[in-house]
RNA sequence: GUGAGUGUAGCUCAAGGGCAGAGCACUGGACUGUGGCUCCAGGGGUUGGGGGUUCGAAACCCCUCACUCACCCCA
């Protein structure tokens, strides 16, 4: 084979992508029903962008980003994430001036260069909400229980829900602090990349797995011991709301989530049911990324779900949606070479009356019409031949009953009338 | 980036040093105004690629590429 696809990305083919695209509808139809409103945002941009806000010591910035430069100069980046993109948009166009609620969504692929795996592609997709300008916790609660109970309406299969606070710019440090104290201290048992992270990113060291590392991170200390009033306060409200609405979670101490950004609440859904890659969707608070990217102090909250991941769990589920059915309804099959304009006539009609139709002209044997027919899943056939022709009619066969019956072609409205309504189960 | 496993027809897989095969799928015919069944026939392969060992390699050795899973990381 001379051409591939390249490594981690794929094709979707029929009929998984046309579920992938029902899949799509459904959760832009959950967002839409909590009030966002969708962002068209590009594909690349600044690669600054991303190391700003993501932040420059995190794997995505440091390894897995796909940068290039063009003719004039510029450094871009296809896009790692949709969170940056979509706060960049929405101070570039005023959305996310002080005191301004704005309830965006976004949807479409992201690119990482990892090494593939179950759930892991280079282009992958993703769809986030984002409310930005709200420190409310009871939005908090909002945008997770519109989630979580979306989860178990759909049956995702062995779903939890992970939450842990990440504190705030005021006692975030202070932990930060005390936790880098805490593991100097068994510096020597730790592994390499601990070590190393103490020093560049402390709190992902908790994020470790590694078994040696493990009996020392067990016990260290809990940021959720050392949030200030505020946040102490935030994360109660959260934790007491969730309790209220019956959505189940789990406190998770370790639970960091991987972009800086991030503040206050952090969750994220996992599922046993997906391999290594565990999580199917994620997000937190981030109420110092507006400011760090220029703008002014508004907070912001919001999550991404990873399609792919969400796809396969659906599909476990078994409440994977499909196109509706047949896609076609009817397939028209000229009997004689007389019939084929008036073949065509026919088509373009009960398309203006949205009748899905498709016209079987490379099979000149009828049962080799029939055998097409039956691949692309039409309900009727069609036949068109000399009688049809000078009577002004079209044999229209139902195929899984076999009823068939010679009605008048036109008016084009009656013979759609008849395809949508005779023998529709 | 690291590691392990796997690469044979469109798909699922046989052949484990001695003729590259099966089932399904595909194409044509039996069958030119009525499909699904059946029967007959056919097209398809540099056995991922390159090198080596051997009288002989799909098989054994080396290199390489790809896929899968895991590490890592994350949605």
């Amino acid at each position: 084979m001379k051409f591939q696809a390249p490594r981690g990305v794929k094709d979707l083919l029929p009929p998984a992508s046309e579920s992938f695209r029902r899949l799509e509808d459904e959760i832009r139809a959950l967002f839409v029903l909590a009030g966002f409103r969708e962002i068209r945002l590009p594909i690349f941009e600044s690669a600054e962008l991303f190391a700003r806000s993501i932040g420059e010591s995190t794997d995505i910035v440091e390894k897995e980003m796909y940068v290039f430069s063009t003719k004039g100069g510029e450094t871009l980046a296809l896009r790692p994430e949709g969170t940056a993109s979509l706060i960049r948009a929405a101070l570039e166009h005023r959305l996310a001036d002080p005191g301004r609620i704005e309830r965006l969504y976004y949807q479409g692929p992201m690119f990482r260069h990892e090494r593939p795996q179950a759930g892991r592609l280079r282009q992958f997709h993703q769809a986030g909400a984002e409310l930005i300008g709200s420190s409310d916790p009871d939005d908090d609660v909002d945008l997770i229980a519109t989630v979580s109970r979306h989860a178990q309406a759909t049956s995702i299969p062995s779903s939890r829900l992970l939450i842990n606070s990440m504190g705030c710019a005021e006692c975030r440090p202070a932990y930060r602090e005390v936790l880098v104290r805490y593991l100097e201290k068994y510096r020597a048992d730790l592994c390499e990349t601990c070590r190393k992270r103490t020093e560049t990113n402390p709190l992902r060291v908790l994020d470790c797995k590694i078994p040696q590392c493990q009996p020392i991170l067990e016990s260290a200390p809990h940021i959720t011991d050392f949030l200030c009033p505020d946040s102490r306060n935030h994360f109660d409200h959260v934790s007491r709301g969730l309790e209220g609405e019956g959505i189940p979670f789990t406190l998770t101490h370790r639970l960091v989530r991987g972009l800086d950004y991030y503040t206050e609440t952090a969750f994220e859904w996992v599922s046993d049911a997906l391999g290594a890659q565990s999580t199917w969707a994620a997000g937190g608070r981030y109420n110092g990324l507006v400011r760090q990217l220029g703008g002014g102090d508004v907070p912001g909250v919001g999550l991404a779900i990873g399609f792919e991941r969400l796809f396969l769990l659906r599909e476990l589920a078994g409440t994977l949606p499909h196109f509706p059915d047949p896609a076609v309804l009817l397939a028209i099959h000229p009997l004689e070479e007389a019939a084929r304009p008036y073949a065509h006539r026919i088509m373009a009609s009960l398309r203006e009356h949205g009748i899905p139709v498709v016209g079987l002209f490379g099979k000149t044997r009828m049962k080799k019409a029939f055998v097409q027919a039956e691949r692309e899943g039409v309900r009727f056939i069609g036949l068109l031949g000399g009688d049809e022709l000078s009577g002004g009619t079209i044999t229209i066969k139902h195929l899984q009953s076999g009823i068939q019956k010679t009605v008048s072609a036109f008016p084009p409205e009656d013979l759609a009338k008849t395809l949508r309504e005779t023998w529709s189960p």
